[in-house]
DNA sequence: TATTGTTATACTCTATAACTATA
DNA sequence: TATAGTTATAGAGTATAACAATA
């Protein structure tokens, strides 16, 4: 990148990093209190999706630590949310699926019409939408980069 | 919006989700930990910008409680990079500005091309950047919403 | 009475380090 | 020896509730 573009780039990264931290300040606020965490809800999105899936499993997905995921489905598991599964060829894994209680918390999540971010995203108009959606992928890659 | 964008809005915010939690994670964990942490530094920048400042207007732009801001704040303060000051017609409030060192600290930040952040942009191509640029205040707006 | 800020307390999220069990 | 997971501990970040000072 030329050079007067990293004095850009600062910029960008600056308003980036306070956007994305306001954001997620806001949907931990307006995350229904009585649900659960967004970082719980994130693992239960996961295992919807992604089938079994061990501790390091979710923890690579969620770009954390194993110990950090570890806490995160100790409780949801304590919360009969998820349960183990003993892995089939390798005895240290633990495989971790959707209770029913699990599928059915996600299904009321969803069902939910109170869910402040899909709420938010309803306001915009169809264009900032589509810059919207056309980010997202960018954000993972910068993620993952 | 109709009825079979709602079904897409609710998948955008899935993902938009997902992808705010794992960067703003990623950002914590390469923000440089001999230096501040993200919160500190977005305070400072705020102060660096706004001139000073009272701990509800830096709540309030940071979208979080007053209270929360004031434990940022008194960190800040003991380490030496804000100082209060005195309304001047108001004595209730608080006026904090930046010290030399935060001032030092903000600039030795900028200055830093290790900052990850700026370097995973850098892998960004033209267009990339420019959804990202133009996604920016489409994020603020969704989180003041 | 309303507003600004402080103090006390607690919970979420995440990390590092040290450990156990299995491969 | 290397890998998957657990346990213990700690720190950042944030909230709510109760309080004090000032307007």
């Amino acid at each position: 990148m030329p050079v007067h573009d990293e004095a850009r780039a600062d910029v960008i990264a600056k308003d980036l990093a306070a956007a994305i931290g306001r954001l997620l300040r806001r949907l931990r606020a307006e995350a229904n209190p009585t649900e659960l965490a967004l970082s719980q809800m994130g693992a239960l999105a996961r295992l919807e999706q992604g089938g079994p899936m061990t501790t390091a499993d979710l923890a690579r997905a969620e770009l954390m630590k194993p110990q950090s995921m570890g806490v995160i489905l100790g409780t949801l598991e304590h919360e009969g949310l998820v349960e183990r599964q003993p892995h089939p060829t390798d005895r240290r894994q633990v495989l971790f699926v959707l209770t029913e209680a699990g599928a059915a918390a996600r299904t009321r999540h969803r069902a939910m019409k109170r869910d402040w971010l899909v709420r938010a995203l309803g306001q915009l108009d169809a264009a900032q939408l589509e810059v919207l959606v056309a980010a997202i992928p960018i954000l993972q890659k910068v993620g993952d980069s």
